[in-house]
RNA sequence: GCGCCCGUAGCUCAGCUGGAUAGAGCAUCGGACUUCUAAUCCGAGGGUCAUAGGUUCGAAUCCUAUCGGGCGUGCCA
């Protein structure tokens, strides 16, 4: 990229001043390269003179002039000027840019993309919902961050594999099939207590109902237990599918599915155990067994298996990990809520102790979604019965809409949904914005055909000059980095905010600089532009998993 | 009590490893369609960056303290 050609110029010209002797010999410091906030300031700059003024025991301002003098001059550089308390600011020729605009079309939507991640093998675990009910919007919010984090990793070079925990063991399982079996046995007229902790949500009765509608009243004489486990296989299964369903909706697919059930079959979690035992990081104390967190810097050790000789949750998950990392990943990404966020030190200290470095596991905090329905907090608990699910929002707001939405905000801060909101506010959507400049620009490009502008002829990229038309180019530059950046800091939102910045820099070039006219040449380069711009306008929405539509 | 996250415009939030005059959207007000999509564009108002110190050429950003908010601190999952 062009910031790092930059900085290799400015450090080969720092080694010559200082061969010159026109620089005291210091160590050169990273070279940073930055985007001025103001456009008259230049493309790029670079604050190096200001670090090195202090150690130079020269003034900022003139320790920049010596390099400036030391720069020799480049194809792709047409000014630099010194400015300020000692910045040296870089503006880029029009050539540079043209450039940029050769590699989208020979790129296509893979502009920006690069071969960083050397195929390194990168597993993300998101979602990861309860299989005892339909999504919350949470879930919905984890779904968009974990599959858009993936997108970007694949687009970087990364081997990503997308895989759902599913936590099908346990008790809250059991509840599940209890509630059921006990909503059935009600229905067919029975008067019996709903259990106190049983799932209150009109789902159950759902269930319930198709049961016994389809069979009847064949199970009411069951034993309870037996029913209630039947009742729990079936559910399951049913909601699992529904779980599916649900994050197609989204546009998540799961490359995997990756049941607890399976770990305590297969004896998984007694092996792991008996591992941490081996490398002496269990004990035992007042009947239960312990791992011994604290050897890594934990407050206190946890619990593996309890007195009454049932494994603990952080037990599976242990085997859960041991058994992800032998499956040879060069990284593990888990999206967890913030609730979940005590977990982690502990979690990380289990993977030491299964014998690999703590960073191989990464944990991305996701803030919860505070759903709202016209100004009024809705809960989201499972137990409430009256929450909001994923499917209806995604009925009420739309896929596109929903996951824009979702992606906006930083990962780490709380983010208020309002359902109400959403839906009033659909035609202000940032993300119909975003659309809308796709589909203007497929209307123009449609134009430009019907009066025979084509592309095929050659370009003379030349012909773009004016302001708008520089900063559109400019803009669709920014794009590698956006993702780069985006990518390393596992943050979504500047994706979006990118989106957002492209359609706006394309509508004021739209109503500055008319496509069509009389001048073919003229046109044609336009009609380049607006080509390339559509290209990378879709490469954003792919990453996002938001539509590109051609009309609207 | 301790740990983590957070406090920026009326509202919702950006602000990258410290940089030049703190930004965007919404809302409010005022303009722009005989011409390729007005779901658009242009302009205006709106700020003690929670508070107080510190670090330095330079702080919304780093450090400390205080105030205020969220979450966590299970032999729950």
């Amino acid at each position: 990229m062009i910031n790092e050609r930059l900085a290799e110029m400015i450090r080969v010209a720092l080694l010559q001043a200082q061969r010159e002797e026109r620089l005291p010999t210091v160590e050169i410091p990273q070279i940073v390269l930055e985007r001025p906030r103001e456009k008259a300031h230049g493309d790029w700059a670079t604050n190096i003179a200001m670090v090195l003024a202090g150690k130079a025991k020269m003034p900022p301002r003139a320790v920049a002039q010596v390099i400036a003098d030391a720069l020799g001059d480049d194809k792709y550089i047409n000014k630099v000027e010194i400015a300020g308390p000692g910045f040296i600011n870089f503006y880029l020729s029009n050539e540079w840019l043209y450039e940029v605009l050769r590699d989208i079309d020979r790129e296509g939507e893979s502009f920006g993309h690069s071969t960083a991640g050397r195929g390194e093998r990168v597993q993300i675990e998101f979602v990861s919902a309860n299989p005892v009910g339909p999504m919350h919007v949470g879930h919905g919010r984890w779904a968009a961050v974990g599959d858009t984090l993936a997108n970007i990793l694949t687009a970087r070079g990364y081997d990503v594999e997308r895989e759902f925990y599913i936590n099908d063991f346990g008790n809250q399982m059991n509840i599940f099939g209890k509630s059921v079996a006990t909503r059935y046995v009600q229905l067919l007229g029975r008067d019996v207590p709903f259990p106190e902790d049983g799932y209150q949500g009109e789902y159950i009765r759902d269930i319930a109902r198709e049961i016994s509608a389809a069979e009847g009243d064949a199970y009411l004489d069951f034993a309870e237990s037996e029913r209630e486990s039947l009742f729990l296989e079936r559910s399951y299964k049913q909601v699992l599918e529904h779980l599916k369903v649900t994050l197609e909706k989204m546009g998540v697919v799961f490359d995997s599915w990756f049941s607890e059930r399976e770990l305590h079959a297969s004896s998984a979690v007694d092996e792991a155990i008996a591992g941490l035992r081996e490398s002496g990081y269990v004990y035992e104390e007042g009947g239960a067994v312990w791992f011994k967190a604290t050897a890594f810097g934990e407050e206190k050790d946890r619990v593996l298996i309890r007195a009454n000789g049932e494994p603990t949750y952080f037990a599976a998950d242990i085997a859960y990990h041991k058994n992800k990392l032998e499956r040879g990943f060069d990284r593990l990404i888990n999206i967890w809520g913030a609730d979940h966020h005590g977990y982690i030190g502990r979690m990380k200290a289990a993977v030491q102790a299964l014998g690999y470095p703590a960073d191989k596991l990464e944990i991305v905090i996701g803030q919860l979604v505070n759903l709202m329905r016209g100004g009024e907090p809705v809960r989201m608990s499972k137990r409430t019965g009256e929450m909001v699910t994923l499917d209806e929002l995604l009925e009420e707001v739309g896929r596109d809409a929903v996951r824009f939405f979702f992606l906006m905000r930083s990962t780490d801060s709380p983010l208020d949904f309002d359902i109400e909101l959403a839906k009033e506010q659909s035609n202000e959507n940032p993300v119909y914005y975003v659309q809308y400049a796709h589909a203007r620009i497929s209307s123009i490009v449609r134009f430009a055909e019907a009066e025979n502008i084509d592309l095929s002829g050659g370009i003379d990229y030349r012909r773009l000059e004016t302001e708008p038309e520089l900063d559109l180019i400019r803009k669709l530059a920014e794009w590698p980095e956006v993702l780069e950046r985006a990518a390393r800091q596992r943050a979504l939102h500047p994706l979006t905010a990118y989106a957002q910045e492209l359609a706006a820099v394309f509508h004021f070039f739209y109503t500055k600089c008319r496509v069509v006219t009389d001048d073919k040449e003229l046109s044609t380069a336009r009609m380049a532009l607006c080509d390339a711009t559509r290209t990378v306008l879709r490469g954003v929405l792919t990453v996002l998993g938001v539509a590109a539509p051609e009309r609207m």
